[in-house]
DNA sequence: TTTGATTGCGCAATAC
DNA sequence: GGTATTGCGCAATCAA
């Protein structure tokens, strides 16, 4: 079982990406601070098309920060929980299957001893029944 | 659930931590080809200390791209074929669901039968029957 | 050593 | 305006 479906997408490259953040961490494995001080104006909600005008969500601004940091937080939780999920999922698989295999099982045993029971019946000569109980 | 209303972008944005956009673009909702121009040497596997010294990998050379595309690409298939598992894995609960209950009604129906006939056995006065096939 | 496969993580878009 | 999901790229690590 392989598909491998590589699609020729040369695109997205993104450059840049200089994640070294301000404090210098080339690739900090273990470092989600980046920039603990202010260094931009933040707290005028409204007119910001001073400077660079541009739609720019100015990533140094506290409120960003802020924000980013909601968002990493609810993203963590949202994997874990899904991560749950499929291991639970996952358990429950192996359980079902075992209980399908033990009903199968069971199902054999009834079935042989039903079969058994009315062999038995019609082996019997002094009865003569000729009904069929059900189904 | 819907997924399927509105994708506008085809291609990711960029944006990676903090700093950089040696290409300026900040958050460019399309930006395929940010640099397209070699910005560092590259056909120097060795002796690099030069330079801005640090173990930086270079982010700009021609093979560190590549090999991240590669891992971008082995990504992007590790994360499909997870997804595909899960879901696979979805579908096979349900289906040994159904097959549960369907084997529980069953074994259900048999046990009802052999009830039935042993019982009947058990009616019969001129049956001095006194044997039990099992269990 | 190199290369594909996995995995944790942050970002941004978007669903809710 | 706020969280929850999701796709994606990066880097570390595993496994051949």
């Amino acid at each position: 079982l392989d598909l491998s479906s590589s699609l020729p997408s040369q695109i997205e490259t993104c450059a840049q990406t200089s994640v070294s953040l301000t404090t210098g961490q080339p690739t900090p494995p273990t470092t989600p601070e980046p920039v603990s001080a202010v260094s931009s104006a933040k707290s005028s909600p409204r007119k910001m098309g001073r400077e660079k005008g541009k739609k720019s969500v100015d990533r140094f601004s506290v409120e960003y920060r802020q924000r980013r940091e909601r968002n990493n937080i609810a993203v963590r939780k949202s994997r874990d929980k899904a991560k749950r999920r499929n291991l639970e999922m996952q358990d429950k698989l192996i359980e079902l299957s075992a209980e399908n295999e033990k009903l199968h099982k069971t199902i054999e045993q009834l079935t042989r001893e039903l079969t058994g029971l009315r062999d038995f019946f019609k082996q019997i000569p002094s009865a003569p029944f000729a009904g069929s109980e059900s189904r």
